[in-house]
RNA sequence: GGGCGGUUAGCUCAGCUGGUUAGAGCGCUGCGUUGACAUCGCAGAGGUCAUUGGUUCAAAUCCAAUACCACCCA
């Protein structure tokens, strides 16, 4: 399939070759195979109006990510790809299209209408999904659902049937949320609020005059409100009964001005004594609150607005305009007429339509509700006993926040597009039937002049049910049998309302098991000054040019390294070129493995457990299985920067600053040709094994790499991750090569100090005090001298040895030769500075030791450590203050 | 108004079951074109861990208050 791995690292040369290979050989697909343990996952449907942005990108990316370490790891593992229908955005869409040909929907009445929309979506609906394959996502596309598939229809019914006759789902006359522009109900979560200075007006309402039945000349009541054009609507005027100042009025009546009608001044406690002036006006009909003061008080519903939010013939002569046009002419009017009698600045906090931010009019109609409580509770039970867990945990008190204080969810919406509701009415006798299949007659007078409910179901109605109904519910299938429930889903916060939560409650309540046992909450995208991106802020980063541009496998990786458990994720540019170098890291690693691998044939068929390695060899393999444990531990808990942390790492500094670098020794200069055969056999080992490791987060360069190396299978997406070997783990190993990256290391660091050319070879002596450590030394003199650019490492003891400056790390004193390159006057700085550090360590230690509290309360242990680290610093400050007494004395 | 989270190097963040020399990447400084890689290598500088108080032998880490910044809900 792919190419060679030569020139620069290119990925755009060979990404979608390599996935229209995986999707030719079906990799994706998961036949169900019993015996393995299953592993499913839902996609959180995109809708099909979406185009994919960061946000998109980022969750399927981590849940890919998931699926393909599951897939390696042994799991009969698959992951449900789909859409939704989304009722009022697709709608919005199509009348959009249609509006540019001067249609509207009326004009082509339902059917019609809702043809054009299943065209649009055959012929764009799925932009979005062929945006997924672009991330490189390996999902199950045999097994793609949408919310409007037959079979899904029938699960929606089923679920609003089953709903209606356990008493779950009712119809009524309510206040709701409406949308004057998409024209329907939305439920309270479609509500955005948000803060805009306005205006507080006062307006003088005067009292009935007892004795003339007319309005008073001198007494009057100021209300004080933000919305002047819904006096039109008010039915009372209401105060706290607690309230001194109006005491003297109950009972009274109060003359709406405008109007000219009277209406009834009342006691409510809901009033707040201390806004304005303490008196409200009361519109039942247009807002929440006075919605529910006047079903206490029995007061009348005076509706104003026609459903474009324009006046009605309630209005009078306000009739036929806009609410703005309205509120200015009430004012206006008030003015001139001396009834208004105040303004303020007020901050106010308004709703507006989630959908097309129009500014939504509270509205008493005839709506559907699923009644929540009872559904709610066993969902709060299963989050908290564990059965779901929400990672990170901190969202759990968000979920039970809105949990514990649920109400009630307005279904119905006044659209076209979406699940009709299962309702007929009985023309005849007005009888309901609520019914799975399209009811003949009506059972109670037997009628057949029935009416489908008018109504679809809100697009979250459905996808709440997307869990199991992907899988065939409310058939039994096989599928939904092996599949089910899934084990985990990956979305961001802003829906764990509209979402997670629903689907909880809606698999508790009909399968009776949670719809899956983990929920990943993957942080939102922010730009690179850590700005919520939106299309208004016109800060949004679209990710396929970030793909066009760098690869999918640096987005992916980008996004990975930077999915910490926090809130929000911030993405620049710097970023993704930093892992663009890492890939190229990558790349260039592999090209040198290769190159040196052309005449090893067969090297997938060593046996590692027949070679005698080196220490080298064992250090790489140690440090490998580490990363092994620690990508596993951290994708167990879907820390994905860490998992990128240790990759990345583990590559740059493991394997090439070290491990190759030392391999370049026994590969150009080999000892023996066993060495230089075990060291190209561990290149490629551990390079095959790495390839694996980062497969699931950067899956085309490692196919790329990986069909290039010696590897027996078709394709790295379908062989075995790599298993966790304990006993390869050796901190003995580790720890020796630890001295040698501590001595070479000091070497540089003099090199570098003293400005001694990279070129020029330096003499270097050891002096060492405990004999382990030298053995190391000893043994690997070859690549101290290779990577400190030493000309000789011997072990003689140069104390008074003119043309050596000393250093001393740990209990290694080093020893380098630097007679004519010295600048002394840098040299002497250079050991000054050392010693006040030394000082300070040493003079923190003292206290701390002197200390008897110290060494009464603290663990015996930390004691132990805090004299080591003195013993150190002691010995490391008369090192170096010989040194300098010496050099100051002598000018040597 | 209620709630949640945050404040650590110039920037973005990690560390927070108390004991580390407080780390990483980017940026910055110096040196470097040896046969994987200048999309690189080697080395370095840079932090009173928001403020104040408390608990403790010991606090970036635990507790409280304050300030500022985000977000969610009303």
């Amino acid at each position: 399939m792919p190419g060679e791995i030569k020139g620069k690292y290119n990925p755009l040369a060979f990404e979608q070759k390599i996935y229209s290979h995986w999707l030719e050989n079906k990799y994706f697909f998961a036949k169900i195979d019993k015996s393995k343990i299953p592993f499913s996952m839902v996609i959180p449907p995109p809708n099909i109006t979406g185009y994919l942005h960061i946000g998109h990108a980022l969750n399927n990316i981590l849940q890919d990510v998931i699926v393909r370490y599951k897939r390696m790891s042994g799991y009969n593992a698959t992951w449900i790809p789909g859409t939704d229908h989304a009722g009022i955005a697709t709608q919005n869409v199509v009348e959009k299209t249609l509006g540019e040909k001067n249609i509207n929907r009326f004009q082509l009445g339902r059917e019609k209408f809702a043809k054009e929309v299943w065209y649009w979506k055959e012929k764009y609906g799925s932009r979005i999904i062929t945006q997924l394959k672009l991330l490189g996502c390996s999902c199950d596309w045999e097994r793609e659902r949408f919310t409007l598939d037959s079979q899904y229809c029938k699960a929606v019914t089923r679920e609003f049937v089953t709903l209606y006759r356990d008493g779950l789902i009712y119809r009524g006359n309510y206040m709701v949320n409406w949308c004057p522009r998409c024209q329907t109900a939305i439920s309270d979560i479609e509500v955005e609020h948000i803060e805009k200075e306005g205006n507080l007006w006062d307006i003088k309402y005067p009292l009935i005059d007892k004795k003339t039945g007319e309005p008073s000349d001198d007494e009057y009541i100021v209300v004080s409100t933000t919305r002047p054009e819904t006096m039109l609507g008010d039915t009372a005027v209401a105060v706290n009964p607690r309230d001194k100042r109006y005491k003297k009025y109950k009972g009274r009546s109060v003359y709406l001005p405008l109007v000219e009608r009277k209406i009834p001044l009342i006691e409510d406690a809901f009033v707040d004594i201390g806004f304005g002036s303490g008196a409200v006006k009361v519109t039942p009909a247009h807002d929440p609150n006075d919605f529910e003061i006047g079903k206490r008080h029995g007061l009348e519903e005076i509706n104003i607005f026609n459903k474009d939010a324009s006046l009605n013939f309630n209005a009078g002569k306000y009739e036929g305009l806009d609410r703005n046009t309205a509120r200015q002419k009430v004012l206006g009017d008030l003015g001139k007429q001396g009834y208004l009698v105040g303004k303020n600045i007020h901050t106010l906090s308004i709703g507006i339509c989630s959908r097309c931010s129009t500014v939504i009019e509270p509205r008493i109609s005839i709506q559907w509700f699923v009644s929540m409580k009872r559904l709610a509770g066993p969902a709060i039970e299963a989050v908290k006993e564990g059965r779901v867990k929400i990672i990170p945990k901190k969202w759990e008190k968000i979920y039970f926040s809105w949990m514990e204080d649920i109400r009630d969810w307005c279904i119905s919406r006044q659209l076209w597009w979406g699940h009709r509701i299962p309702a007929w009415y009985c023309k005849d006798c007005h009888e309901m039937i609520v019914s799975e299949k399209t009811p003949l007659r009506c059972p109670k007078c037997g009628g057949s002049n029935l009416e489908q409910d008018q109504d679809v179901l809100d697009t979250w109605f459905s996808s709440c049910l997307w869990p199991f109904a992907v899988f065939g519910w409310p058939e039994e299938t096989e599928d939904l049998e092996h599949f089910f429930p899934t084990a985990v889903l990956v979305t961001a916060h802003d829906i764990i309302f509209f979402w997670v939560a629903r689907m909880i409650m809606m698999s508790l309540y009909f399968k009776k098991d949670v719809p899956f046992r983990e929920v990943f909450i993957n942080p939102l995208v922010n730009d690179a000054f850590g700005q919520k991106m939106s299309k208004s802020r016109g800060n949004v980063v679209d990710p396929v040019d970030i793909i066009k541009k760098n690869g999918t496998d640096v987005l992916r990786f980008t996004l990975t390294s930077l999915t910490t458990p926090g809130r929000n994720l911030i993405l620049g540019d710097e970023k993704i070129e930093g892992v663009r170098n890492f890939a190229n890291k990558l790349w260039n690693a592999s090209k040198f493995v290769i190159s040196n691998l052309s005449e090893s044939r067969n090297i997938d068929n060593i046996n590692i457990d027949h070679l005698s390695l080196g220490l080298w060899d064992r250090w790489i393999l140690s440090r490998l299985n580490r990363v092994v444990k620690g990508v596993e531990k951290n994708l167990g808990k879907y820390n994905f920067s860490f998992a990128s942390k240790l990759l990345n790492n583990f590559l740059w500094n493991d394997y090439c600053d070290w491990y190759i670098e030392s391999a370049k020794v026994r590969i150009y200069f080999p000892k023996d040709n066993d060495d230089k055969k075990n060291a190209l056999f561990i290149l490629w080992y551990v390079l095959e094994r790495y390839l694996k490791l980062l497969h699931p987060f950067m899956p085309f360069i490692t196919e790329q790499i990986w069909q290039n190396i010696p590897h027996k299978g078709k394709s790295i997406m379908v062989k075995s991750f790599p298993e966790f070997e304990p006993a390869r783990v050796n901190k003995d190993i580790e720890d020796k090569i630890k001295i040698l990256f501590d001595v070479i290391s000091e070497i540089r660091k003099i090199r570098s100090e003293l400005k001694i050319s990279p070129a020029s070879r330096v003499k270097v002596n050891l002096l060492v005090g405990e004999d382990s450590c030298k053995d190391v030394l000893e043994k690997n003199r070859e690549y101290i001298c290779s990577l400190a650019k030493t000309s000789e490492v011997e072990f003689k003891d140069c104390t008074s040895q003119k043309g050596y400056i000393k250093t001393t790390i740990g209990n290694i004193d080093i020893f380098i030769y630097i007679l004519d390159v010295i600048d002394m006057e840098l040299e002497i700085k250079r050991i000054k500075d050392q010693i006040k550090r030394v000082d300070l360590d040493i003079e923190k230690s003292k206290k701390k030791i002197s200390n008897p509290d110290f060494t009464s309360k603290a663990p015996e242990e930390i004691i132990q450590k805090e004299k080591d680290k003195l013993y150190q610093a002691d010995r490391i400050w008369k090192v170096l203050s010989e040194q300098l007494a010496r050099m100051e004395s002598t000018g040597k």
